[in-house]
DNA sequence: TTTGCTAATAAACAAATGTTTGTTATGACA
DNA sequence: TGTCATAACAAACATTTGTTTATTAGCAAA
């Protein structure tokens, strides 16, 4: 019987998480091969027989958490409820991504500058599929009657995605409250506003 | 007649701009000396005429930014208006300050964690007294009745600041609104919600 | 024991880093 | 004219950077 080995337990996921934790932390820039391997325990040179480069990482890291945004949001998009529930749930899923792994978050918003020009323009691409998967929903509440027809949009989602996007500044995966709930109050604040 | 001289033109304010830029652009750890001497045009070791390291310039921008919002919102804390309109005061000044220069807020934001320990604590203490600036002002509009009982504060008040600290992401000196008209739809959404 | 694979080491490379030093050009004022 | 301050240059410094290469330890299967 072939032994099953856990996938996440090789060499190269210890060096990944390190690079996570450690480009969340100090930036891209900030963090040399030399913090990872010692972060690792390993000599500098040995990382190199398990990731091609410096850069690599970044992209690897980038587009997978990208892509975990996009899955965890994306059946909500079109599924068959109302636009306010859609956005909540949406809402809710992004908060959880975060929550689960906040420093890559932090990698995913503020590092994808430093990746190649092709990866950089494939990366804008997703994001701005991912605002327009917010604006749609916003839409279609606005046309239903459920949202305020006099909102502005543009200004609407992105307001939205700052204050989600700012989570991974503050968020705790061990808070009083479990990230399904603080996605909860963050989509009620943002429904019902402040005044009551 | 002594001849008044522009404080804004000598050597040092360009080095200081230049360093601006492109801590905004690159980071602060993504950004070489030589990078800055290039974009002022003279050679790196020049610069030492004018400033004490990287780290001092890095302190000056961050400190005078943090100094700019807190100016700029302060008059505005405890007015005699209604709790809602002082919160709609913060909000534009906020998002005005921003406006007057984004990539200087991108430094203020994000590349505070490069400063010195000393320097990092005063800068979370400053980033601390804002936060609390507009805890007061929502604490007042709930005892006054103007804002929901129900409000989660701390979630309410970092949703905001986050909407907001996400602007300079996307905000144009020269886009169709003024600061002050994005600030006031802003100001808007975050009252009224998206519901209608 | 030998073979073969995984993973790490040790050492070095060229380039880039922040910074210092001694010197030189420029112009205002005496 | 000579003096003085400002500002820049030219060159170098010790370190740190990402990466490569040749070699060695550990261990499972034959």
């Amino acid at each position: 019987m072939a032994t099953v080995i856990d996938p996440a337990s090789g060499p190269r996921e210890a060096i990944m998480d390190a690079a996570v934790h450690l480009f969340g932390k100090q930036g891209f820039s900030g963090t040399s091969m030399r913090d990872i391997a010692k972060a690792v325990g390993v000599l500098p040179g040995s990382l190199y027989a398990h990731i091609a480069s410096k850069e690599a990482m970044l992209v690897d890291i980038v587009d997978d958490g990208i892509r975990r945004f996009l899955d965890a949001v994306r059946p909500h998009i079109v599924s068959g409820a109302t636009p306010a529930e859609r956005l909540r749930a949406m809402v809710i899923a992004h908060v959880s991504v975060v929550a689960d792994n906040p420093e890559r978050s932090l990698v995913v918003f503020h590092q994808w500058r430093f990746l190649g020009d092709d990866n950089i323009q494939a990366a804008i691409g997703k994001r701005r599929d991912y605002e327009q998967a917010f604006i749609g929903v916003i839409e279609d509440g606005i046309k239903s009657g459920t949202f305020r027809a006099t909102l502005n949009r543009r200004i609407a989602v992105l307001s939205i995605l700052g204050a989600l996007n700012w989570t991974p500044e503050w968020l705790t995966p061990n808070g009083a409250l479990s990230p399904e709930e603080v996605g909860g109050v963050i989509a009620d604040t943002l429904f019902m506003g402040l005044r009551g």
